[in-house]
DNA sequence: TTGATATATGAATATTTGTTCATATATTGA
DNA sequence: TCAATATATGAACAAATATTCATATATCAA
């Protein structure tokens, strides 16, 4: 209910392709960073620079484990915005790439970084 | 149901305060340019070219009377993203500069350009 | 301890985007 | 017909943003 970021922040953050592909993903899991290069075919630099901004905004967290570092979503970021989740979850399942990046996590688990 | 426009253009349209601005008072009534231009405190030119953006992402449309284009938020574009809609009508509802031009929307009438 | 892996970060670059300025078109009213 | 008004548009400029590159830090496994 409270939305402390700006409205525009909220929605320069669903902008870019590559952050909404983020999003999509870690709206079905936490993922740590490489994993999500991987998953994504875009490189390390990118998708850190691309979380640092999304973290910036507080729309996701993340925990430390070992080498690891595993993004999810902020629980609060989403409670206080959940009809905008609403919202993506439909236009993710209308749209192949989103559609195609859930194929690929699925298919490929968690088998290239030894997590 | 049919989003032929890609999520991020959508977005796109949204992170923009002046957008979100115009969004907000096409959410209440139908407007000509010279009005939302002097509403908002920008310049004409400003707002057009903004609208035409709005425009070229098919969330607005617009109605030529005489001398004025008066804009409208798209039929469409509503029902495809109510949910959207849902989340936009509770996060201006939150914000001051939302809530604020709204106040003069109503305070103001169409006094200015004699339409 | 050393090499490999996971990550972040600052600087450089490339690209996109917003705003302004000058000007063109169309409509109205005198 | 002419001046005023409403609008659009292209070019110029300014600012913001995404991406890449080089490099630094931390952890792990050998």
């Amino acid at each position: 209910m409270i939305t402390q970021v700006k409205v525009s922040t909220i929605f320069k953050m669903l902008s870019d392709t590559n952050r909404l592909r983020i999003i999509n993903l870690l709206m079905q899991k936490e993922l740590c960073v490489c994993h999500m290069a991987e998953l994504l075919g875009i490189t390390q630099t990118n998708v850190s620079h691309h979380l640092a901004k999304l973290h910036a905004a507080s729309v996701v967290h993340y925990r430390k484990d070992g080498q690891w570092i595993y993004y999810s979503l902020s629980e609060d970021f989403v409670k206080d915005n959940h009809q905008l989740f609403e919202y993506l979850t439909q236009v993710f399942s209308l749209e192949s790439v989103y559609k195609d990046d859930i194929k690929t996590l699925h298919t490929m688990g968690d088998s290239h970084c030894r997590a």
